[in-house]
DNA sequence: ACCGGAGCCTGTTAGC
DNA sequence: TGCTAACAGGCTCCGG
């Protein structure tokens, strides 16, 4: 599942094949997956002849701004989303859902078995990207920061990471790990915290985020890279996914709940 | 403010 | 072995 390490991956390896080539051709197979504009046409017509300018990330979403500055491109994996870019002549993968030409003979394409990811392209980007909360890696995000936006939320806190309006691109696996790091339960909820756990809970997000991008992003379900090489984070993750598995600090099986949904996972011990 | 549930989806897996 | 049902979950919307 493609979270804040998994698409800063994905964007680093697109920028060199894909900054300055061109669109040409529009093609969807799956079209429930454009959100705006609201038919494939009036996507095809905006696209067709403009260039990639830049491609950056916010939150989980990829963000390719187009020349002109007038039409930005937004794409959201969700689930299952895989973007890259690849030769026309190479046969279209059955789970391709959009496909976008480009002048030089290659294809920027859409892959997504379950459909879950989603095409936006608009104008102003903040139509999308506004009510995002601030990136967990920058520097205007302290410690002192974090303390501010979750003051007064009573919520359980492993939902409240996961709320980006909170901070931004924490998605199920880094919940549980930034969790671990700061050795507090995820059904705790907020308002029960002290400062001393908040902070090291910053800390906690931080450093899990930052060596998810560090190993290329966590290849747990289906996510790999866009050349389709697995990353190296989930021979580093401390609890996602490993029920029933010794913590590796103290050797107590680690436990799977679910909270608001999602499952989720900690070590009974360590975790208070 | 917060919670729970439905919906969007399909490949994998658990259970009969 | 072969089938069905449950499960996985990021995000949005809805009702309470």
């Amino acid at each position: 599942m493609p979270e804040l390490p998994e698409v800063e991956t994905v964007v680093r390896a697109l920028r060199d094949p894909l900054v300055g080539r061109t669109f040409s051709e529009f093609e969807s197979y799956w079209p429930n997956q454009i959100v705006v504009p609201d038919d494939v046409e009036q996507l095809r017509a905006r696209i067709t002849g403009r260039t990639v300018t830049a491609i950056s990330r916010r939150a989980k979403y990829i963000v390719m701004t187009l020349d002109g500055g007038e039409e930005t491109l937004i794409v959201h994996l969700k689930m299952t989303g895989h973007l890259a870019v690849v030769p026309t002549s190479k046969p279209v993968h059955k789970h391709v859902r959009n496909l976008f030409r480009l002048t030089d003979g290659d294809d920027l394409r859409f892959r997504d078995m379950r459909k879950f990811g989603r095409i936006y392209l608009v104008t102003d980007p903040d139509e999308i990207l506004a009510k995002l909360g601030p990136e967990p890696l920058e520097d205007p995000f302290t410690a002192e920061v974090f303390r501010q936006r979750i003051a007064g939320r009573t919520r359980i806190i492993k939902p409240l990471l996961l709320d980006q309006t909170i901070v931004a691109g924490i998605g199920n696996i880094y919940a549980d790990e930034s969790l671990f790091f700061a050795k507090i339960r995820p059904d705790r909820h907020a308002d029960t915290l002290t400062k001393a756990e908040t902070d090291l809970l910053w800390a906690g997000i931080r450093s899990s985020l930052q060596n998810g991008i560090d190993r290329e992003g966590a290849s747990i379900d289906t996510y790999v890279k866009p050349d389709g090489t697995k990353g190296d984070m989930q021979n580093a993750v401390s609890v996602f996914r490993r029920t029933g598995n010794p913590c590796y600090d103290c050797g107590t099986p680690i436990e799977r709940i679910v909270l608001a949904q999602r499952s989720t996972h900690f070590c009974p011990i360590c975790q208070k």
